[in-house]
DNA sequence: CAGTAAACGAGACGGTACGTCGTGTCTTATT
DNA sequence: AATAAGACACGACGTACCGTCTCGTTTACTG
């Protein structure tokens, strides 16, 4: 209805934008990444970064949120009928993510700014990790109702001692994890959340 | 009988180095705390800082290490023969400190150099975690003694999932806190290593 | 026609720095001048120097140079029709202005910058030293076609041997200088080039 | 007589800091020239240096003043008998000297402290340029006694004029020095002063 | 199908902090 | 006591980016 004559945003330098921060994180780290750098490899002037996000931050999440979107559209977990079986695969690619260095250093990135900054916190959380959170609630769900986990548990702590484990000892360096520590952490967590 | 002539390092400096980092840590917070502040609310040449720290993340660690080394010596958990009782309130207490806004800057602080510079992370390891980690063992194999935790428990997986799902909550803001969650995961976790 | 979108610079900031360079040599000698002390007096970022100038020297020469464009114009030296009675005032006056601190100051470490920089002694002869020259050359000329001084004079060697000795000792202050010895200059100097 | 137990000052220290001086003068020029870079050259405490002279100055002149004093003893200029033959081949020799670059840059060195430098500037005239002086107003006396000089010629203005424009073309890099000009420098010279 | 207003690239600007160098003073151990 | 060594507080260096601010120059919609 309204004629809509908003801000004309260029996709054009977005994308570039976007595109020189990835880049940036991986040539250079995300400790040496600035506006100044990443406005010079996109083509852009330091002025258009400004105008569209609020802080170094965003751009980084943005950046990263574009990718993952790539691959999204509709996230579901494998159901084999075991959920022990479909749990181990998930964590351990999720251990063979960790051990890629090109996935290692946006997430880390992502993970540092998220972690000083409540607003980008909350976008993370609405934005990426939600839908995959909603994904995994699903199957745990599913396996509910085929008798394999506790009618009454409680879905949110049983993710979080399933993943926290992993994602700190990676976040912080605080201990090895391979396939080995994939499967006993689910075993745990079956266990911790088995029906009576 | 050795002349000991090393580095004739002044232990004044020092203390008022770590001192005016722990002091501007709370003031202004990580994000802007400079090298160069650091050194003017000491009253100290910025070299001195740079002679004796790699990094101004070397220095926030050693400001905490001096902190939490004052209240160590020799850390022991309560043990009044409950283990569920004793891993609750050792929880609920550390819940408190995440909820203490004191306790929040600095650790999160630390936590974020952590993350991004991998000889740090060693150093946090070998000098600040692990005495407590100790402790903490200690208490579990007397669990384990009295019945209470499985024989043949991987106390270290243990830990991990009663400890990363609350630091994680914390440190990504990724949920609530409070002491009836830190009571679940006490159960929870139980549950998993509970005997045969 | 030509679009010229050149450098976009800041008149205000280039007259502040030139300004706060004069004062700052005034007040605190050219030893003490600095680079930051100049950014600070003028309110002014420390690159804004870095960016139009090559060296501190630079700056002063331009600070001093400004100085004498505001005299500048068309020089033109007195002519009573008598050389001895031109140049003997017009020696006198410099005399004069060597004893003023006022002047003393800036153009000595105007000649310590331009004794080390090539680059800045030639800047220093085209654009401050030529024009007061030519304008004694033209009085020298017009005493030549009086009868005054040897048409076939090296006009060049008789303004050197003039002007050397008073300003060699001024700068080294390697001897006394006053009205009397800058008559005995224009005397000797007079007597080395009379006509045949 | 006195037993002299004054300050056991270390010879093998001050010819080490001269020579240190010295070479760092020639090798990273005199702008880079640092009592920090001379104590380490020359394998002594800056303390040592501090304590024997006031200023860098002082180091350089020092370092230089001994160069001057092992060719000085009893200066003498020629006495062929005709002074415009001895004047020519003394003032061509000095033109050398300056366009050689291992004199320029030590005496270039020492004339901007000077110029900046009162005492340094009269150290200077006593110990290295009254000596030369001397010996240059003995051999125009004897020219004044062979009747190729005026009587009543004021010798110290003699010497400036002769001097000081050589001196200031170089110094200023203010015009070409050859032996032309040398020559046409003693014959006006001695124009100016030629007796009655 | 111009006219115009925004977003754009470029980059200068006032600042803050960086990490390094040199100053002149000091402290310690050696000679 | 003077020395070599070098830590210290301090001040300045020249550089990198910050976030803001003009500059012309597209660009895409209106009128």
């Amino acid at each position: 209805m309204a004629p809509e004559s908003g801000p004309r945003r260029s996709e054009r330098s977005r994308q570039a934008i976007l595109a020189a921060t990835r880049e940036l994180i991986a040539e250079v780290g995300y400790g040496k990444l600035s506006i100044e750098g990443i406005a010079a490899r996109a083509g852009v002037g330091k002025q258009t970064i400004y105008r569209w996000w609020p802080s170094k931050g965003a751009v980084v999440f943005d950046s990263l949120l574009a990718l993952s979107q790539d691959s999204a559209g509709d996230i579901e977990l494998p159901d084999t009928g075991d959920i022990r079986t479909d749990l181990r695969s998930v964590l351990r690619a999720t251990v063979a993510e960790f051990a890629d260095d090109e996935f290692q250093a946006p997430i880390r990135a992502l993970h540092t700014e998220i972690m000083n900054d409540p607003q980008l916190a909350t976008a993370y959380r609405e934005r990426m990790d939600t839908p995959v959170r909603e994904a995994k609630l699903r199957r745990l769900r599913s396996a509910q109702r085929a008798g394999q986990v506790a009618e009454d548990a409680d879905l949110d702590l049983l993710l979080d001692m399933l993943y926290a484990p992993l994602t700190q000892r990676w976040l912080l360096r605080s201990g090895g994890i391979d396939a080995a520590f994939a499967d006993a952490l689910v075993d745990a967590t079956l266990r911790a959340f088995a029906p009576a």
